[in-house]
DNA sequence: ATGCCATTCTGTGAATGA
């Protein structure tokens, strides 16, 4: 099966790459964030014309978190992620579906930084890492996927020295992202390329898509009961030069059948 | 250091993004 992940930038603005992309690949599952729609803007007729349910968690003009299974068996875990009930961002939303526990984030950027949005995001990471805690060693196959808006090494980012001090290649976000992954977190991407130049996004800014001027902050954990069955992994770069595309591109694995 | 571009909306510029 085939899971991909979007941040789509839009969902409405962007329908129709969104529609195209869905119907040349044709992944199972997909997890999409930055929807900037309100809970009833979802296009969820479109999505569905094209065999798709969804399941997604909107909020006006920014962030928002869906799933679409095309199995349509999909069971919605929580649409919020816990730890803090002031904190209204739709930032994550879990489903089962397919026999998989499927948990769809958008972190937040964390910029300007320092300051309170750097303090926001090292707190939902911690957050994060703390349900991640409660997934990783499940008997149940696990895939978190999403923007993760964090560069994890110098060899993820075409000019690292141009960013250290972003709230996306700071140290103390590498050093949080790399504690959750050491958790018992496999980095799908990485784990089937370790030697290739991977980026999953690219600045709308001096044509950066043009110059691979990029960034490899959309990933895939996969917890010990899954990743055994991880046989491929990519990113549908092309889809990043369509007409009004999105300045992340679509990524994806594919997993074996379940035994 | 800033702007570069693109999205959304209690809009015609501001806030946000990465």
């Amino acid at each position: 099966m085939k899971i991909a992940t979007y941040n789509v930038n839009g969902v409405n603005g962007r329908l129709p790459v969104l529609l195209r992309w869905l119907e040349e690949t044709t992944p199972d599952v997909v997890c999409l964030q930055e929807l900037k729609a309100p809970q009833e803007k979802f296009p969820e007729q479109a999505i569905r014309d094209i065999g798709y349910h969804a399941i997604w968690h909107g909020q006006k003009s920014w962030n928002g978190v869906a799933i679409l299974s095309r199995s349509g068996q999909m069971k919605e875990v929580r649409r919020v992620l816990p730890g803090d009930p002031e904190d209204l961002h739709s930032r994550y939303i879990e489903a089962e579906v397919d026999k998989l526990v499927v948990g769809c984030l958008y972190l937040p950027n964390g910029n300007p930084a320092p300051g309170p949005k750097l303090d926001y995001k090292l707190n939902w990471i911690k957050r994060f890492a703390a349900h991640a805690q409660t997934l990783v060693n499940q008997d149940m196959p696990v895939v978190l996927t999403g923007d993760y808006n964090v560069i994890p090494t110098g060899f993820d980012v075409y000019k690292p020295e141009r960013w250290v001090d972003d709230a996306l290649f700071r140290p103390e976000v590498r050093e949080a992202f790399h504690q959750l992954v050491a958790q018992g977190w496999t980095d799908a991407i990485r784990k089937l390329h370790p030697e290739d130049k991977i980026y999953t996004f690219w600045d709308y800014f001096r044509d950066a898509y043009g110059r691979d001027a990029g960034l490899r902050i959309d990933h895939f954990l996969l917890n010990a009961a899954v990743s055994g069955r991880l046989r491929a992994a990519g990113v549908d770069r092309h889809v990043r030069g369509w007409e009004k595309s999105s300045d992340h591109a679509p990524v994806w694995i594919e997993l074996a059948n379940a035994k």
